[in-house]
DNA sequence: CGATGACATGACACCGGTGTCATTATCGCA
DNA sequence: TGCGATAATGACACCGGTGTCATGTCATCG
């Protein structure tokens, strides 16, 4: 590979001048301009990174630490793919930053991660994202001194930056908007409870509840995941049975996920159940392949993805550029609901307050 | 950040002892070994790629770009995001090969690749990857010679090494378990007819229908894909309402993707008509979100993207260490069908070639 | 007992860019 | 006309490792 030595040699100019062309960062004559350019051109030069980053020691790189690309089928994998939106989110935040964004996977096993970052601090980069497949706690080897570092969808107590969805606020709005429609019986199948989101999210649909009058019933709620392991779909089918042989029935059944929810619809169906004119369902993730194809489409809250990558990465180039702008705790980034025909309006919706007929 | 001198210096050895106490490729004294590793820990050196990479020529990366990762939402997604099971295999086969992986993302614009590679060169990658997100025809940019290049899901007219999934094979070998399984009338919803995989498959189920003596049915076919604009539910339900109202109606429809046949269960539903017992449906693409999930599981095709990813890796690998196989045209990969049970079997899988009583 | 070679270690140049400083030519303005 | 400012360019050291070669120390062997 040429050097820039050889376009010196060929444009008859000094290295530093080839420099200078490639930096513009100082006047450089209009026809020494034209040589260098043209003896470049003619050598297929590109300058080398590592020679760059050793003299100016500024590498321009980013690394980002993922489990969400390779996400083995094997272990827990409580969600899918969607999480890739945050990194999304971040290369689009990061595109005009002249910054370089070097990926890595851990394959979904946090251990994994130790060697990686070991790779990015070789490669001396100037800061650190990590993305967690899920809402979680995560420890983290410690960085280098003077590294920021950011987490996004998880947390540590050190208190390291981080960036996570707001689950109880999400579930919140989503019940709210279910009683603005006029349903008072919100049957709700949870994920396991071990996770994070499955207790805020529980939160928040008490809150809901609270706010709306309407007593928590412990008879509506149930979890009813398994991981994927066997036996889930059944036990879902027995929680759906059970609440909806009540007296007094959930008019809406809110699913811990979109996923679960697309399994509650083929229940349903096998139940002769019509969604959403028997039973309403909704879910959680706007899982987008899920809740926009599924027939009719899903209700759901939005987990704001791509929105939590883009304040990540602004995050980091602060950091990176040194404003120390300090806060207590994670960012919490909320979503929106996505209103969409699985579920009926028992009422109109501007008319609050007002009871429905099919109301108990 | 400290540097190998810093830490001779606490060692009280020189930069050479450390370098070799770093890379062992030559004997160093016990006691000299034990005073640098404890100046190593001491200062939490970490060696600088750029300035290795500089002397030793070699950088041990490979570049992989893909559009897999952050496909907008916005412009045509005809598959979604499996196709990082592509990344998944290329990672899980390079684990071992000391080389570390950089992947970079072209957010859906093949025209981005270009400043991709730049870095990519910049960075003096040994290999590139290209991963594109479904079955097609490229055209990149020039590599400088001497960087192997693999393409992946994807092929071009210079004929660099690809590797692609056999659509023709997979189209076929589930249609032939289709009429291994009694069904005759085998509806086809095609994909729209300009991608390079919905040819091949449709060359796939004319070959298996033809091997089993049936004839291809034209009104049993029809492109029903509009790319997720508004009116494809509508579309895809007008063609399964014909197919079904017919004197002699399918048995099964296949689908063009996991996807569509998502869809067609709602419609399915929505007429009355039950899945599998009425009408069987299969999909492609072995989209586990959708297809393990459904309910009943979806009998479809697997694509086999990260055996695509593990070849993909090793024939760069090969190529990098100088191997110069030569191969013409592109490698071709199958996957398995996975028959679940949303297809009946009209008759014993083992009885071959007896009519069964539901047909014509 | 001296030659031989494995072991252990250091001095020094070099990889390919860029920062610093020096040098010369050109120019605007007092 | 003289002088400081700016443009245009080059010489050279340096970033942090590693390859090459030289040197010194023992242990082994004929």
């Amino acid at each position: 590979m040429a050097t820039i030595y050889d376009v010196a040699r060929i444009a008859g100019v000094s290295a530093k001048t080839v420099s200078r062309v490639l930096n513009s960062d100082a006047p450089v004559g209009k026809g020494t301009r034209e040589a260098v350019e043209a003896a470049i051109a003619e050598l297929g030069f590109v300058p080398s990174n590592a020679a760059r980053m050793m003299r100016s020691q500024r590498s321009r790189l980013i690394g980002l630490i993922t489990g969400a690309i390779s996400m083995s089928p094997e272990p827990t994998q409580p969600a899918g793919l969607p999480e890739l939106f945050i990194v999304q989110g971040i290369q689009k935040a990061l595109a005009g930053s002249g910054m370089t964004l070097m990926i890595a996977d851990t394959g979904g096993v946090i251990e994994r991660a130790a060697p990686l970052i070991d790779t990015f601090v070789r490669h001396r980069v100037e800061g650190l994202i990590y993305v967690a497949e899920y809402h979680q706690r995560v420890k983290l080897p410690a960085l280098p001194a003077g590294t920021p570092m950011v987490l996004v969808n998880c947390f540590d107590d050190r208190s390291t930056v981080a960036i996570v969805p707001d689950d109880r606020r999400g579930q919140h709005d989503l019940v709210a908007r279910l009683v603005l429609a006029g349903h008072r019986r919100i049957g709700y199948l949870t994920l396991r409870t071990e996770m994070v989101a499955a207790q805020l999210r529980r939160e928040g649909y008490a809150q809901a509840l609270a706010e709306a009058g309407i007593a928590y019933d412990p008879v509506l709620v149930e979890n009813c995941d398994l991981e994927g392991r066997d036996g889930e779909t059944q036990l879902l089918w027995d929680a759906i049975d059970r609440m909806l042989r009540l007296s007094n029935p959930p008019s809406v059944l809110c699913c811990g996920n979109d996923k679960m929810a697309l399994r509650v619809y083929g229940i349903l169906r096998s139940m002769g159940r019509r969604v959403p004119s028997e039973v309403s369902v909704a879910g959680y993730d706007n899982h987008r392949v899920i809740a926009e194809t599924l027939y009719p489409p899903l209700t759901t809250v939005d987990l704001p993805y791509t929105a939590m990558g883009v304040r990540a990465a602004q995050r980091l180039i602060s950091l990176i550029s040194g404003e120390i702008r300090e806060e207590k705790g994670p960012t919490l980034v909320a979503g929106p609901v996505y209103w969409r025909e699985s579920v009926t309006e028992l009422r109109p919706a501007n008319v609050y307050q007002l009871k429905s007929v099919k109301e108990e």
